[in-house]
RNA sequence: CGGGGCGUAGCGCAGCCUGGUAGCGCGACUGCUUUGGGAGCAGUAGGUCGGAGGUUCGAAUCCUCUCGCCCCGACCA
């Protein structure tokens, strides 16, 4: 490609309303443009980039036996209400109705059209298991797309699907699928991407890991073990704590005037915050009340909280809903508790924690010495007692024991197992070698081409620009040709570049004729990884400069050997 | 959806407080010179000041409403 008809200026300015380095870089290296907000027109040197991100991801899908297919953007309303989610999914779904006012909705994911897809196609075990993929146009209506390329609301994704007659067979294709994931994030050039324990959310199932790009700019939270053998998100990361426990000390209740929250009560009892206990009410979507009793010192993660109670809506409780169940804001307390009428859960460090202070549940009062076991003997049969404490850096890791560290990273793909919630929903059955019928077994496969680009900047570029991996650089050698309107330049670089293209290379030419710096710069902005430059100076020796875009080194190379030198470095490169 | 910020030429911004009919840098176009880390000179084009309403003799500037964009948070396969 000639850089003098390349659709995409590079800019100088740094574009206001670019705050990440992935977003600033792909604006002004002419990668992307925004049209709206968390809407990009990908540029030609972006397509290309895409380009070849999508065709790693087809290669290793294929290997693992994946059909590559298409499904379309725009789906009817009813096809997610089979599913259930037409409700339960918020606005994220966009959702529409078309001239004949029939409602449609505009895929954020495929679950349900590929089930329809199934439903007819695949009816027998002889046909499983089986995976099928599209490369596709996806649409969520975010409340606050942000950071470039990272969360946008149009953008494209490669998705999978796999069928399984059991669920060993889906497992098994999971392990396959997470290998392949892998092996896809270290060929498109991520230096650091961790898989990490995940919560299904609204996609269901039981067992979902993310790929996490580290990167300081990510969204996601991550805990890791410093041996990096415990990864997992925030949402359901667990620790190894231990829980103070000693010889249970006599109840006694104490005048505890206007000292209604943790640390007040700690204080006031020359205590700490371990010592108490924490009363915490939550409202479902039913309306039922749930008393969450936790370690003073801990708070609550909703999300585990939500997936144990399978609610998925959860508020806390407001003072009047409290005292709705004769319970006292501030001193409630998980002794005489009306059981009937809340659900009692206590997370395990309330359980497991000795002698603890705890409201009395009476205004200005609360107990020392409260002790499961002892104080609530009748309850335990019907208490609940789980982990719903939100893990903190520091906290031992539940298999190491060493500390946990915390780092943000960037979700580039996930998978699930989902099981049977959409064709048990949707009826897609096939008949078992006793001709018996039952729920395809499903996972889904997920990896946001868009972001995987942006997250390979965050990852590699320095303050010119990125550094684009080989593998994924829109092309792999730039030629600057300085003084390029000079007829001795000029035959030069066109001879080489035809000569270059001629060996297979993709080639960007500057032939623009601009002056040395203002090509340097646009190569550093663009990030091409091999970069020669022409001159007069170079061709009166019959040379050429060559130089790695992010290395300090360059050497000069005799111009009938640049081909042989740069398939060296290419081969250097796999 | 809560909080904050910003909308003036393709991009980055000044002007607004204290109303008087729009400017700077970069970019674009033409010509000449220049050519190893974002060149110089001369010239040209380009803006209903996000939109609507109001106050005023007069509004980019003051008031009201509205739309859009960015950031933090909530939310988020």
């Amino acid at each position: 490609m000639r850089m003098s008809k390349l659709v995409g200026r590079q800019v100088k300015e740094t574009p206001k309303d670019a705050q990440t380095v992935s977003h600033r870089f792909l604006l002004r290296g002419g990668y992307i443009r925004s049209v709206s907000a968390g809407i990009y027109t990908l540029l030609p040197l972006g397509r290309r980039v895409v380009s070849k991100v999508e065709a790693i991801i087809r290669e290793e899908m294929d290997r693992v036996d994946g059909q590559e297919m298409l499904m379309p953007v725009v789906l009817p309303g009813e096809l997610w209400e089979e599913s259930g989610r037409y409700d339960t999914v918020g606005d994220e779904l966009l959702r529409f109705q078309d001239r004949n006012e029939k409602a449609m909705v505009l895929g954020m994911t495929h679950e349900e059209a590929v089930v329809h897809m199934a439903r007819t196609e695949l009816s027998s075990y002889k046909q499983l298991p089986a995976m099928v993929y599209q490369v596709q146009t996806k649409y969520r209506d975010e409340a606050r797309p942000r950071a470039g390329l990272i969360r946008v609301r149009e953008f494209t994704m490669k998705d999978g699907y796999s069928f399984h007659a059991n669920s060993e067979c889906l497992e098994a294709y999971y392990e396959r699928c997470h290998d392949a994931y892998v092996s896809i994030f270290q060929r498109i050039g991520m230096k650091d991407v961790q898989v990490i324990q995940a919560d299904p959310g609204m996609m269901g199932g039981n067992v979902s890991h993310e790929f996490m790009a580290v990167a300081e700019c990510g969204e996601d939270t991550i805990f890791l073990s410093p041996d990096r053998s415990y990864r997992s998100n925030r949402d359901v990361a667990t620790t190894g704590l231990t829980f103070v426990q000693e010889g249970a000390l006599p109840l006694e209740k104490v005048h505890t005037p206007g000292k209604t929250s943790i640390e007040d009560v700690a204080a006031f009892l020359d205590a700490t915050p371990e010592q108490t206990g924490k009363a915490v009410f939550y409202t479902t979507g039913n309306d039922e009340l749930v008393f969450v009793v936790i370690r003073g010192d801990l708070e609550v993660n909703e999300t585990k909280l939500r997936n144990h109670l399978k609610e998925s809506e959860l508020r806390l409780a407001t003072d009047r809903e409290i005292e709705d169940i004769g319970s006292v804001p501030g001193y409630a307390s998980p002794l005489g508790v009306a059981a009937e009428k809340v659900q009692l859960v206590f997370d395990r460090s309330a359980r497991h924690s000795s002698n603890l202070i705890v409201g009395a549940n009476e205004v200005d009062y609360h107990y020392r010495n409260f002790n499961f076991e002892r104080d609530l003997a009748e309850l335990a049969e019907s208490v609940e007692i789980v982990d719903i404490a939100t893990a903190r850096a520091g906290d031992p890791c539940p298999l190491t024991g060493e500390p946990l560290e915390i780092t943000r990273g960037i979700e580039v793909g996930n998978i699930f197992q989902l099981g049977t919630k959409y064709s048990a929903a949707m009826g897609a059955t096939f008949l078992d070698p006793n001709g018996k019928r039952a729920p395809l077994i499903m996972g889904c496969y997920g990896i946001g081409i868009g972001r995987a680009m942006a997250a390979v900047i965050e990852q590699s570029h320095d303050q010119y620009g990125p550094i684009w991996p080989m593998s994924i650089a829109p092309y792999q050698v730039h030629i600057c040709a300085l003084n390029y309107k000079k007829e001795a330049v000029r035959t030069v670089a066109d001879l080489l570049y035809a000569e270059l293209h001629a060996s297979g290379f993709e080639v960007l030419l500057d032939d623009r004729g601009e002056k040395a710096g203002f090509s340097f710069a646009d190569a550093d902005l663009i990030g091409i990884p091999l970069r020669l430059i022409i001159s007069p100076k170079t061709i009166a020796n019959g040379e050429a400069e060559f130089k790695r875009r992010g290395s300090e080194g360059k050497d000069m190379v005799a111009l009938d050997a640049v081909v042989e030198r740069l398939k060296a470095e290419l081969a250097r490169e796999s």
